[in-house]
DNA sequence: CTAATTTAGATAAAAAAATATCGATAATAA
DNA sequence: TTATTATCGATATTTTTTTATCTAAATTAG
């Protein structure tokens, strides 16, 4: 896999969340916005905000604040959000439909252009006006269309094998939201989604807090 | 929000991927593994999977390895997997279907038993074996069913309406996969999944890419 | 106009996480 | 039996991330 070191991963996790809520703030015509405001949107404190904001390159004004549409532009442009990346989608299964129909993406700069799936039923079909093509014509497409991004949506037993044909095929990226970790050669990066991974720190979570109740009494 | 310190949280993300990978092998009759092999599938050092696994409180034995068994249990005890969370999830979507579709979850301990929207078609439906209730009743129902966890998988602007009904229904645990940060009472824990923090993270990640092959020309 | 308040940004310290080193234990081969 | 190899676990180091402190700039109130 290519090993792109990006240190502030924090930070850039984080900076969807700011532009959400900045775009927001510009729909209705506020110019600008300070830390704290921020802090308490966020529940983070004042100096990793000003922290994270600093990351994208733009510089606020003391006393003052810093302009939402500065800080919009900085962060897409941080992100690369600027220019669209068109993706194709494999397995258009619950999860894979989830993802074709959000909508925010395209805000991101996502575009998925085509699904495939195995399944017969599936082939053939549209999906949120997608095109779902046999998964055996994954190579010779996205090579066709040059793109250069993969969503596996698969599976676990079967994303490697999703992986290598996505890799034949020309993508350089794959965003992989089943629960292996993938290989792939240098030049490819992937980008794993755990979800259960969330559900984890939320379980812990819990079992903490009921121990510190029972801790009071 | 409930002010849980939880160190190790990077461990305890990677934690359901061990999961996985440790059902495999003992499905396949594997009883022992040792950490090269993990690390292996991780992507991982093998500096990193003995501290994960230290942190479970499992012992491995120098120079063999450790229990498949015997990790698979202590992961599990350790998320507190064994016991069956009751959960209730808002917003029949798109997202929310694909996670009451997801057959994953029983295996940790999650069991979401009723769904709830505000779209008067999807209401009295079935989705994936859930009814569908009105949103007007999660409060009542969330009560009654004694129910103390609940998923939100409705758009940002309307995701702290149902939060704060959920903690009017008693509800003591929000998996909150809206992109905002919500206000919640002090003994309420809140989860956050942000799906397009890992699309920043590969947009990043694939801009440094380029700019580090450009370098090498 | 001056003083108090709000705020960004630089520098520094603390905490957390990733990584490295080394000794000890068990299996295997000579 | 002895030497070799594989492996775990303890300790130490480095890096990253979070948090704190202080200074300077701008606004607002008196």
């Amino acid at each position: 896999m290519a090993n792109v070191k990006v240190p502030k991963l924090p930070t850039i996790r984080r900076l969807p969340t700011y532009l959400y809520k900045l775009s927001e703030m510009r729909k209705a015509g506020i110019e600008i916005v300070a830390t704290p405001e921020l802090a308490r949107y966020m529940n983070l404190g004042e100096i990793v905000i000003r922290k994270d904001l600093a990351l994208t390159g733009v510089t606020g004004q003391p006393g003052v604040g810093y302009k939402v549409r500065e800080l919009i532009d900085a962060i897409k442009r941080y992100l690369n959000w600027n220019n669209v990346s068109e993706a194709v989608l494999v397995g258009a299964g619950a999860l894979g439909s989830a993802l074709m129909g959000y909508e925010g993406f395209e805000e991101y700069g996502l575009r998925i252009i085509a699904a495939f799936d195995a399944d017969p039923l599936k082939v053939g079909t549209e999906v949120r006006g997608r095109s779902v093509f046999d998964i055996d014509r994954l190579e010779e497409l996205t090579r066709r269309l040059q793109v250069r991004m993969g969503i596996i949506c698969v599976p676990a037993d079967q994303a490697q094998d999703i992986a290598d044909r996505m890799v034949a095929g020309g993508i350089k990226a794959i965003w992989n939201f089943a629960n292996v970790s993938l290989k792939v050669p240098d030049d490819v990066i992937v980008q794993r989604e755990v979800i259960a991974g969330g559900f984890a720190v939320l379980s812990v979570k819990m079992s903490r807090k009921l121990l510190e109740e029972d801790a009071q009494d």
